[in-house]
Order: structure tokens, then sequence, then C-alpha cells
DNA sequence: GCCTCTAGTAAACAACTGTTGACTTCAAAA
DNA sequence: TTTTGAAGTCAACAGTTGTTTACTAGAGGC
């Protein structure tokens, strides 16, 4: 081997990345595992960096925790946009049998944890909040709008609906369900969807 | 006081008794706060018992979660009876949107928490299956039945939805969700249940 | 070249974890 | 009453936890 390494010089001390990967290892720690039996030591051996930078980078393992809820909810944003969401039901079932790897499944997960910590409390309240009112609003729901609550109410059925199945998919291997393909759960979430927000 | 206490003499020195007020003290904490987060010292301070009575009734803190999971599977089975579940979709979405308190949703959130331990993923596994099950054969599906595995994924997917409401409610504070009554839960839930288990 | 600021390291810390073994105390059998 | 076995207590154990502290080493400005 002559030089080893891909093209990128080897610019070792870049305390940027360094967060990067204690981020990333962290994310996929805490979903997979959950808060508690997840360890500082786990992330940092994943990361491949030293423990104390945990400390030093995030305060906290809480801290650190935040910074993944923030980060998924971030990047939620990004992905899916202010605007309110597509309009059919089909691209919602899409996109809530899309791949576990990432996507909203993904991020579902790991909002679910919970940490015992009031500030992530908030911060994951924020954003089903948030994203429910999205939901809601397919079928015609707006701030003030009369029979608001039955709208939102229905539209956090489905949100629930997409939360419970990806934990089912992800953490047990229950039957049919964890190895189905997108193609196999679009049709009946379209049905689950259709008859939630049907705005009639 | 003359005698206090109820008709029963204070027999103490009750290993059964014990052994009951451990098994209830630890389901409790372990739908709550999860079984890493929990302490087998919180367990034994809930129930009043030393805490070295863990390991001489339950081996250790993972046979205790098992014993937990087989008590909730053994409930639910005596609550819900071996034959097929009520047929109409309202009794279904009645069981789904009832108390957190007691009853499905509460056994649903145990029954998510995980150990890591393999012999509790079996028992979990066992549950889920044949619940799922039972309720797909609402749906018309049997055994050996054609085009079986699409019904019983319907069926997972309301298992799915179940065990997410069952989940936001609790832990998560969420909108309208999480102080919706059973009256207010019904409707949207039979619309869900109807759409997906439909036997046409 | 040297200096300095910061990224990264290593070791230790106090607190907490699940578990164990020797001990005491009660209640029923003899 | 004495004996005996089980129910319950106590204290300690070895390992792990999150966090901190003192330290080393690398990169850019002079």
């Amino acid at each position: 081997m002559t030089t080893g390494e891909t093209a990128t010089p080897p610019r070792r001390r870049d305390a940027a990345k360094t967060r990067r990967l204690l981020l990333d290892a962290a994310i996929q720690r805490f979903t997979r595992d959950g808060y508690a039996a997840t360890t500082v030591r786990d992330i940092a051996d994943d990361a491949g960096v030293n423990v104390a930078l945990i400390s030093r980078y995030f305060r906290s393992k809480e801290g650190l925790f935040e910074a993944c809820l923030t980060s998924s909810v971030d990047e939620l944003r990004r992905n899916t946009g202010e605007a309110p969401l597509s309009r059919t039901p089909e691209a919602i079932a899409r996109q809530i049998a899309g791949p576990c790897a990432d996507g909203l499944p993904y991020h579902l997960v790991l909002l679910l944890r919970s940490s015992g910590d009031e500030g992530a409390d908030r911060i994951r309240l924020g954003l089903l909040q948030s994203y429910s009112e999205r939901l809601a609003a397919v079928a015609g729901w707006s701030p003030g709008s009369p029979e608001g609550d039955d709208l939102l109410l229905r539209a956090q059925v489905v949100l629930a609906a997409a939360a419970g199945i990806a934990l089912l998919r992800t953490k047990t291997g229950l039957g049919p369900l964890a190895q189905a393909t997108e193609e196999d759960l679009v049709p009946p979430l379209r049905d689950l969807v259709e008859a939630l927000l049907k705005n009639d």
C-alpha cells in the first residue's frame, strides 16, 4: 500500500468532524438501544474517539441526547420541508412504509426514546405536535378551525400508527410485518390514511 | 385500634405474597421507565422488601423481567380468552382505546420494552404473533389460508397502531391524543379497524 | 525557529449497578 | 420447649457508570 486511506488528506484534529462522528454514533446507539442502555463509552468507541470528548463537546450524556433529538428534528424538517405534506394518502403511506434505515420511521423511533430529561421531552413534543398539525392540515385542518380537535386527533392516530409500525418492525422480528417491503406495506397503509384523514 | 388490618390475620413471612409484591412493583417500573432505567433497588423499595429477595425469588433482574412478561401475557390471555376476539370493529376499537392503567394498552407498552435478553424476546414475540393471528381471524384469516400473509400483515398494522397509540399517550403528553377519552378515541379507531380488517 | 491555543489522551474519581454469602428471626413441626 | 428450615436482613463484593482533572501533542501566527 502506498498511501492508504481515500482521497481526503488525513487531516487530523478536526473538531467539527469529531463532533459529527460522536453525534452520528450516538443517534445510532440511542435509536437502537435506548438512552439508559447506551453508555458513553459505547458511543465513543463507535466514533473512534476518546470518551472525554463527549463531555467537552456536549457537556454531558443528556446534552448529547438533546443534540441527537434536535439534529433528528432538523433533518426531518429539512427533508419534508415547511410546506404542507404531499396531499395524497398514497404519498403519506409511502413515507410511513419507507426504509427504516433512514427517513421518517427511523427518526420516529428515536423520537420515542426518553432520557427522563425535561428539555429532551420538550424537543420531542415540539416535533410531534408540529408534525401532527401538518398531517391534520391534509384533511382540511387549520389552527383555529371548528371541530379542530377531532381532525387533530385523527392525524395523531396516524402518527401513532407510523411510530408503532416502525417500532415493531425494528425491535421485534414480528411475523410478515418486519419482513414486509415498501410495496407490501403501501396498500394497507393507504387504506389506513384514507380512513382517518378523508376530508368529507 | 383493635386488630387493624382486614380479615386476614397479619401473617408475616409470606413468600408467595412477597413474590407478588415484587412482581407487581416490577411490572409498574418496567412499563413506565423501561428495563435499563429501572434498578432492582427501586423495585424492592416500591415493594417494601429487601433487595436480596429479587435474586432469591427470580434468580436475577432478567429473570424478574421475564416473569413480568409471562405474567402480563397470562393475564392478557385470561382476559381476552382463547376464543377469537369480538368480531365487531367497534369492540376491537374499544379495546384499543381502553384505559391505559390496565387492559390491552398497558400490557402492550410492557411488551414493547426490551432487556436485550433472548428469552424475553421469545416470550414477547410469542404473544404478538398469537394476538395478531387472532386479530387476522376476524377478517377471515385461518392458518393455511391463501393470501394469508396479506391479512396477517393488515392485522399486525392494527396491532402496531394500538401499540403506538398506547406509547404516545403514556410517554408523551401529545396534543389531544393523550387527553382523549375512550369515547373520543373509539370513532377514529373504528374507522381504522374497518379500513384494515374489512373482509370483502 | 519559538509560542500559544486548542484538539485529543490517559487515568482516576465517586457514585451506583446487580449479585452474593453469612447472618438473624420467625413460625411451625417434634 | 426444643428443633429446624425457610423468610428476611445486612453488608460487602466486583464491575460499570458518567464525569473531571492533569496532561500530551499538533497546527497556525509571529
